[in-house]
Parts: C-alpha cells; structure tokens; sequence
DNA sequence: TATGAATGAGCCTTCATTCAT
DNA sequence: GATGAATGAAGGCTCATTCAT
C-alpha cells in the first residue's frame, strides 16, 4: 500500500529515534511553525509555547535553531524520500505495468495525494530548497538513485515495447514531475482548500500521455 | 524586439518614478542582497553599505525594510511582468504564426531566455511567493490578464487549425510554464554556470509540441 | 616531616567529613575546573561530568554553586592553613635554630615548594581573595595566630640575640611573603614548566637575609 | 612632576581615541564595574545603565564584552604603564641620583602613591593577569622595556659607586615591585579607607635599603 | 539516594527604526 | 535632503537550580 503521507514516515522516523517526547512535540511545533511562518519568523519562544515545553528544552537536544531545522530535513532527504520511493516502487513492481497510460495515471495520482497530504512538510522544504542549493543536489542524488532501481525496468519495458519515448529517463521524470507540481505548488502556496484531485489528475495525466507516448510511425 | 532582461524594465521603471539616486540605489542594492541572502538575513546595513548610502537615507522614502520590498515586488507585479508580457505579445502578433511547433518553440525559446537572464529577480519573487499567497493570486491575475489579450485569438487560431488542443487557455499555459519552470529553476537555485541553453529549448520545446498538439483523428 | 601538598591535608579534611564519595568527588572536580576556568566560567555541568556525577547529585550536598567554593575555601583557612603552619612550626621547633640565615633559608625553601606543589589550590586562592575581602581578612586572622604561636619564641630569640631586626612579627612576615609570592605567583599565572627552585631559594633568602638581619653597630 | 593617577593617563588615551563621549563613558563605567563586581558579573544592561546610554550604543564600537575589556586593558599594557614609567623615568633623570636610599625611598614613594591613587583600575588588571597569563608576559615585556632605558644607567651608576648589589637589574626591580605590593594589593583588595602612606613608604625603603644595598667588605 | 530531564530567568547580541545635526 | 549615532525591543542561547522518577 503507498504511503501517501509524510507523517506516518516522520512519526515512524522519530519513533525509532532516542529523541524524549518532549523532544518529539519541539520537532512537531518547529515544523508546524516554520511552515506558517518561515524558519526566521518562528522564534525559539513560539517552539516552546506550542511543544509546551520550556525554552531551556528547546536547546536540549538541538544545540541551535538552525540544528531543529536540519533535523527536521535531514530525514526528509534521507529517510522519508527514499523510503517514500521504495513504496511507490514496491506498488508499481507489484502491479504488472499494463499500459503507459495507466503507468502514468498511476504515478500522477499517486504523487499529488502524496503532496497534497503532505503541504506543510512540502512547503518547508521548498522553502529551503531555495536558499540552499545543496539541499537540492541532495535530493537530485536520491531521485538518481529511484531510476537506478526497479522502476528502471519499467521504464526499459515501455520504451521497447514502444509506448514509451526513448528520452533518457532523467529527462521523462523531470517532464512528470514538473506537470505534476504545475498543479500541487500553486494549491501549497495559496493555499487552496479544497481541490478537485479527480479533475487535476486527469489534466495531468492527459497532458503527459501525450507528451510521452511513442508517436506510431 | 522583445526585451529579454528585466532589469532593463526594471530601471525604466525606476526612471520615470520620483525617486532620487540614492532611493534608486537602495533599491538595486537591496534586490541584490534580498536575491543572494534572502530578505530576512539582510539587514538595513547591509543595503545601505552596498547602496552607498546612509541608513537613514533607506529610511528617507522607504518607511520600513518590507516597504522596500513591496517597492521592489511591486513593480513586478504591475509593471515588468505586464510589460514583458506586452511586448511579448507585440512580437508574436509581428510575426504570424505559422504553426504551432513555431509558435510553442518561441514561447520556450524566449522564456527560458529570460529566466535566465533575470535569476536575480526571480529568485526573489519566488522566494516571496512561498511565504506570500496573496503575491501568487495577484501574479495569477496577471496571467489571466494576458490571456485575454492578443495572445487569446492566437491560441484560437491554433485550435481553430486543428493544431493546438482544445483545452482552456490556461491550462495550455499551465502547462508551458511548468515545463519550462522544470528546467530553469534547478538552475537559477543550484546555481548551474554555463546552461546549455538550445538543448534546453529543444528537449522542452519537443515534450510541450506532443503533450499540446491535437492527434489527428 | 613538612608537608608540601595541600591534596593531602585537602584529602584528609574530605575524609574525616560526612560527606559520600560522589560529594568528594565534586568537590575534587570543582578545585581542578576552578582553578583552570575561573568559578564564573565553570558550569554545574563541567563540575557534574568530571566528577562521573549527575547534576542533580551536585545540588544534594550543595544547594548553590556558590556553597561549593565555600566548601573548597572553607578548609583552607579553617583547616589547610593551620594545619601546614602547625607542621611548618613542629618542623621548625624540632631542629634548634641555629642562625637567621638558616631559618630563613628554610622557610624560603619550604614555601616555595608549597607554592609550587599547589599551584592548583593557590590559583583558586587568590582569585577568590580578589573578589573577596573578607577572605583575605580571615587569612589574615590565621597568619595572626600562627604568629601567637611556637613561631613567636623563635623570632624573639633571633630577635634577642640580635641577629634579627627589631620590627614588629606582622612586618617581618609580610616582607617575607611578599619576597616568596613574587617569585612563585609569576611561575604559578604564566605558568612556568620548570622552575628552578634552587635559584629561586638562593636569591630570595640572599635579599631577605640582607633586608631582616640586624646590622652591627 | 610624576604622573599619579592613572585616570589622568586613561583620561589621555581616551581623549585622543577617537571615540564618542557616549563611547568614553561607556568604557569608563565599564572600569567602575569590573572592578567592583568583576568581568563575569558585570552585565552589561549594568554598564548601558551607569553610563546612561543603551545597549545598543554598547556594540556600536565593541562587537563583544571581551572587546570592552580589551579597549580597557590594553592602553595599560601599550600606553599607561609605558608612559607612567617614562614619566618615573624622567623625573629620575631631572633630580641627580644622590644615594640608593633617596633613589630607592623615591622609588617607593612614588610607586605606593600611585597604586593607591589607582586602586580601581589595577583591581581590574590584577584580576585579569590571574585569567589570563599572556597579559602578564606582555606586562613583564614593558617592564624589560623600561629596564633597557634611562634607568639602567642609574642602576649602573650606583652599582659602580658600590652602594647598590650587583644583581641583576631585573631581580632587583622583582624585590621592589614585590616589597611594595605586599603594601599595595592588602589596601587595594580589604580595601583599607585610609592607609598610613608615610609609615608604609618609611618602612617598604628601610627594607628594602636593608637588602639591596652593598654590604661593606 | 541518585538521576538527568526540565525549567525559566537572564545574558549577550542584533537590527529595524528614529532623530539631532 | 543626508547623515550616522543612538535607541531599545526582541532574539538565540546558557546555565544554575529543581523535581519527578
């Protein structure tokens, strides 16, 4: 079953983690806080009042401000990317790939549930994803590695087959993942309360197909 | 000719305000650093060092350190984006559109060109975009304005051709941006040094030609 | 048999007190931070770790930081000092006094080893005696008493036998220490590896013989 | 006429900084606490508070606490204890050296006066020394300094007249500064309202003639 | 009794903003 | 208008001290 919300792997992160759950509720409010208001707006104070926990609790276990946001990132890229792409591969190895267009379908649908259930987490990282670029080299490396593991079979599959275009599959990911958040950012950033999943997918989806199907000679 | 850097817009627009040199140094200085730091980890010093110029000069037209950023985003908003878009159009409509691959490859061509001639800026409004709903619904607007414009009857003749998919204007530019956003972002925040530029334009030129033209029947 | 380490007296003091080996250990940890960092700049937790302690153990016998200078310093003047005055005295009245210049000689040489061998204590001493008036006054009661004493009759005697200048007890000792602190303090503050203790003797007992003995007529 | 208050000196140095009189009085109400209070205790909303002005104005010229500390200490070590010996010196040159018991009773005079008229200030600096080991190697550098000048060939001349031993220059200088700070350091730290200076300087030159002079073969 | 997590007052420092010159 | 010294509120962070386990 895809995972289709960060918590479930964050909360599963911190659980295997040595952190108190005071620890917990201080990772809990700072990124609830900093999603809201930015990490530079979010002071220490506004941390302990939401965690309900003292300032000098804060600074217990994280030795700076700037050391609750890597821990709150740091799983992101390391942990809950990867272990998000795991079960979203697992998902597309279990099911036999029919048809490009129902690959497509899948991953789009999938994939926006994932960031639209995710929107506070998403926008944190973006938010720092512009100011750091090595944050996003990092996160490059993981999607490299995704298209190193199963799905790359796939991918070969549908090429042959003659479905797929025969762009390196760098390129075809870029092309979904730009359509897809096309439709996710703008509804993170505005935000948008209630948005029609069924209609975007389709959108998606369509536009894709098309992009990246094999035109028959 | 359409105008490929918006500092260009950017000064002009400055020029035919009321604000002196220095005002107008304040504001360069501050898209600068606002760009490379980011607005909340420069401080009023910095913008005046880099100004050359007094701290209280800042303070002479711009009440407060947002207000500086308002006067930088706002011309933004009102001013280059619409011009840019002007004259964008004003170039389309000069030359006609001979056919839709034509027409979606000078969309590409140009805005790719002028993302990356204007990182600086971009990275700004961007920034500000994620922490500021209300910037993004106001950019929308401006989309939607243009829409309106020349460009609308454009897209009608494509469609009305035959080539271009009958789907809303907006999604078809949707679409566009997202594409072209996928390769200019990763380079505006890594930041890449020398991009090359045609094969960006042929790969996203390519892709958007088969999502947007219409399969015949 | 002089004693020459204050660790010894110190240890004897810890061990006829009630207090339990985690509580010695404190305070051991406490003499050796204090003395390399200042009080001020020695925390609870630096004093806690050394002594293999847990902080809340630090404030069972010690219900402030403070209590645990006290504690150091309090045995020094009530206990330390007396003490290595009474051995120095009992030292002194075993071997019959001879000459000025013997007796001076051996004082000299006594106190600079005791000096030198507690550079340690003696640092945490006089920092303390900076801040502290009080303290000093106290030392000052302990170094009258110690002039009550055996040490008395000796003075007199070289006094009597007019080899010893006739000056007040208090005078004589304060030139004394004086001479004595001027060559160990440097060594202890800067501090100097390996000082040569012969020639250090050599020269303070030379200028004291010259300044306290009694010139003929 | 010698020079005895270091503050006429501190007032000098001060004068010709090119600091603001809010600065001037910042660094002098930051001499008025560390001596009262020391370096660690003093905060420094206490200094902003006595010199009445904000904190702000605090770190407009030191970045630190440290810095205040250092802008104090170190026109002692570079201006006032040089200038305070040239100024010695010179008057030692004006008068001719008669005997080593005025020079030495000149000396001694001279030196009580002056520590007593500066007792805040070398409260502050004794303090500092214990912390700080480098800041008594600089010191001892200005005291070789001033034993290479003027008065080394005063000190030859009255080794060569066979009243002064042949020491060396510098051990000589030792059992001075020591002898008299024996007197001094008491005062400064008790602090004693109002010392003998007569008595004290009567018998700080008797001891020391005593020991310094050429004993007749 | 011993622990160490938790507390919170208060410190040093920064920086947007003001205002006398 | 221009300057930059001065302001003071507020932030990040430390650390002596407490207390539930």
């Amino acid at each position: 079953m895809t995972l289709k919300n960060i918590d479930q792997l964050f909360q599963a992160s911190l659980a295997q983690s040595d952190l108190s759950e005071k620890q917990k509720a201080v990772l809990q409010a700072s990124l609830t806080l900093f999603a809201e208001k930015g990490f530079e707006r979010t002071t220490t104070r506004d941390i302990a009042t939401l965690a309900q926990v003292s300032e000098g609790t804060v600074y217990k276990q994280f030795k700076t401000k700037q050391q609750i946001l890597d821990a709150i990132l740091q799983p992101f890229i390391t942990q809950v990317f990867p272990q998000a792409a795991n079960e979203f591969i697992a998902e597309l190895t279990a099911r036999p790939v029919t048809s490009l267009h129902a690959f497509i379908q899948f991953i789009v649908y999938d994939r926006i549930n994932f960031g639209l259930t995710n929107q506070k987490q998403l926008k944190v990282l973006v938010q720092q994803l512009l100011d750091n670029g090595r944050l996003l080299a990092e996160l490059g490396q993981v999607f490299d590695k995704v298209l190193q593991g199963p799905i790359k079979s796939t991918l070969n599959q549908l090429q042959r087959q003659g479905e797929l275009v025969n762009w390196s599959h760098a390129r075809i990911f870029r092309h979904i993942i730009s359509t897809v958040l096309g439709y996710v950012l703008p509804i993170i950033i505005l935000p948008i309360a209630d948005p029609d999943v069924e209609k975007i997918t389709a959108e998606a989806t369509e536009f894709l197909y098309a992009g990246l199907h094999q035109k028959k000679a």
